[in-house]
DNA sequence: CGAGTGACCCTAT
DNA sequence: AATAGGGCCACTC
């Protein structure tokens, strides 16, 4: 059958549209790291190509902040716009900022907190 | 097609 | 804690 809609079948397509979704579903006031984004998206490993989605990304229910690096700390230069931005929107969910960091989340993280205060 | 790049991640030192 | 090296993959030149 011929469709008339543009096809959007594309894997990439596909796989962008996962990582939104999987972005989507991060509940208001929890953070993710990107590789932790990508493997609940089904796509382990890839987790610069979920940077690259957000990079490319417009759509205004998308809450990117609550996107951080595997340490906890936000991915955007200390200091620049989207820094701030990014921090500013986390405060407002309670989630908080300190040293571009936010509090422990990730069990390694918390070990290390734990063994090495 | 090879080299460089990036809102990343893991391990080792 | 900070650095270094390797891996990963889409995209650009």
């Amino acid at each position: 059958m011929t469709n008339t809609a543009p096809a959007l079948n594309d894997s990439a397509d596909i796989r962008r549209t996962q990582i939104c979704a999987a972005i989507r579903a991060i509940p208001r006031g929890e953070v993710r790291a990107y590789g932790e984004v990508a493997s609940a998206a089904g796509l382990p490993g890839r987790a610069r190509l979920v940077a690259k989605v957000l990079t490319q990304s417009t759509a205004h229910d998308l809450p990117w902040h609550r996107v951080l690096r595997a340490d906890g700390r936000i991915a955007f230069p200390a200091n620049s716009e989207h820094f701030e931005m990014q921090r500013r929107r986390l405060l407002a969910e309670g989630v908080s900022v300190v040293n571009g960091r936010i509090a422990a989340r990730a069990a390694r993280d918390l070990d290390a907190m734990l063994w090495h205060p």
